[in-house]
DNA sequence: CTGAAAGCGCTTACAG
DNA sequence: CTGAAAGCGCTTACAG
């Protein structure tokens, strides 16, 4: 039985393997070298105690390692929950321990989230922006990695993970032309999110400007591409196709079509962006531009062990997208 | 400018105030009482300086408080993330720190983020087990208050917040049996977990036995669930219901049923479990027993909350599902 | 190769 | 009410 009770300190792993705790410390972390026959007795007295170095008094010695932050707008989004999935498996690998804030979109969240990043002295923080105005300045100030997922900040220089949507832009008009549809709405996120902005101009790229007959805005949420995809049938009833830039608007334009008793694609063709049919209960016949979430989570990840504790210079990383055709059961 | 040019100590703070580094932390504390001209002192420097305390430093000095440990099979399944959404709130509320555990349906990853948890010495741990045969008797060693989510743990003593099971089986079973249903498949989670038993239950006590013309045991995922379906329809073709007892697996038996280009509802009725519409991209007529994740981790964490860092005797606090009929949009 | 000792940034008895 | 000091459990120069 141990000191309190409760769990052997490193002093306790020192005593019993008659050495001092430098010397358990050394073992442990495996740096330095010890001699073969106190490394031993070492992991005897670790195992017989069942000793867990305490990382809290670790990280207080020895800050900025072992611990990174994940920031995300909603944790019920699958995109932001597959990139968690991403980064933790490197996390994993590195005994990281990866804490999340879900930032609801709310600035005040996000500013929360990141003042208990800097108090919990992370080792780097991946932050999925709510909008590319998101404020970061303290970050920067502390010298703590940070690195971005999925959009950039328009204020800042980060390093960015994220899916070339230029491309999956272009693929998505690609595909919408040689279907030959020539009247195509369009529904994207915020207007002030360049990311958005550079999806519409890989679309524009691939067919002829024309084609676009209208541009909605939604607010990347279910609800949102609904009231867009209404507005786009109430003024333009003679669409032929819809190009959606985000999952759950894609969703809410679905539905929206489902209630107007209107068929996908007969009568609306749709292209989406990152829906996974693996979630849905029928077979849609929808097109989809998607992401890879996870990968761009380990991506992140390892960028952030590659920044070897040191903020990086500004880099965009872009993932390629895949068009998934048509997807049914 | 801060001594590392970093951050602000609480030395800087008590330098700054002209008074000691412990009036500043009781002022921060606010537990103790301080003259209000050194309390003004003290939060002008805490300003000037932008000061925040260390976390980490404090949970060394003082253990057991200000993180959770989140400990979930799935993170991409969204019950879970909601039950984090729910914790999340609650955590915020109190100014604590969650960190999230995938371990992915793996005793070994079970193990090693709890061995994570320990070492990071939270003040608590919500666990989802991903069997009621999760090992988690380091932690009751360790006298870490830990709540339980979503499934009780068989051999172990400990407070769980889940749903009434028993009741939403009933609920399902009443609502088939006044729909007047009698040739009812189910499809259920593993034979060894008695929470599936439990809906199981339930549901028989509300119809006949007979009417109950098989069971199938599926993997809680979304293919367990198709091919579950599969053998229910090919031994059962006249099959009228079925009942699901989760919510992938009724993705996975819809998308079974929609393969056979059978229809839903009129060729088989389904009752699913935890269906959110909000999540559909098209009308299917199902029902469903519905629980609230979110409500469940809240509810998790105010029990930690109340725990007071103690370990609690065994509790088991049921919340009401609810039946959503024929949702469609 | 090994140990004694300082120190990471806090909190909290202990005096006064 | 306030401060000097000890100590939480580690790691890491510094000597030897």
């Amino acid at each position: 039985m141990i000191g309190h009770g409760v769990t052997a300190r490193i002093q306790d792993v020192a005593a019993q393997a008659g050495v001092s705790t430098a010397t358990v410390s050394r073992v442990l972390s495996g740096v330095d070298n010890v001699s073969e026959a106190l490394t031993e007795r070492v992991w005897k007295a670790v195992t017989d105690l069942d000793y867990r170095p305490n990382r809290v008094a670790r990280r207080l010695r020895r800050p900025g390692r072992e611990m990174w932050a994940l920031i995300v707008p909603d944790v019920e989004n699958r995109f932001f929950t597959s990139v968690a999935r991403g980064v933790e498996e490197v996390a994993n690998e590195y005994d990281i321990t990866v804490f999340i804030g879900n930032t609801d979109y709310d600035p005040d969240r996000l500013k929360r989230y990141l003042s208990t990043a800097l108090a919990e002295q992370v080792a780097g923080i991946i932050l999925a922006p709510s909008s590319p105005t998101d404020d970061v300045s303290d970050v920067l100030a502390s010298q703590i990695p940070i690195v971005t997922v999925d959009q950039t900040l328009t204020s800042r220089s980060l390093t960015t993970v994220m899916t070339d949507h230029y491309e999956g832009g272009r693929m998505a008009g690609q595909h919408l032309r040689d279907r030959g549809y020539e009247r195509i709405g369009v529904i994207a996120g915020p207007q002030h999110s360049p990311e958005w902005n550079t999806r519409l101009e890989g679309l524009q790229s691939s067919i002829s400007p024309e084609s676009i007959v209208a541009t909605e805005r939604g607010d990347n949420r279910v609800g949102g591409g609904g009231t867009a995809m209404g507005r786009l049938l109430d003024t333009h009833p003679d669409l032929e196709a819809v190009f959606v830039t985000n999952n759950l608007m894609t969703i809410g334009a679905l539905r929206e079509i489902d209630l107007r008793a209107l068929r996908v694609p007969e009568d609306v063709y749709v292209v989406g962006y990152d829906l996974n049919s693996q979630e849905w209960t029928r077979a849609v016949p929808v097109s989809t531009v998607n992401q890879d979430p996870r990968r761009i989570g380990e991506v992140a990840a390892r960028t952030l062990i590659d920044s070897g504790g040191l903020p990086q210079e500004r880099h965009t990383i872009l993932l390629e997208p895949h068009l998934e055709e048509s997807i049914a059961l």
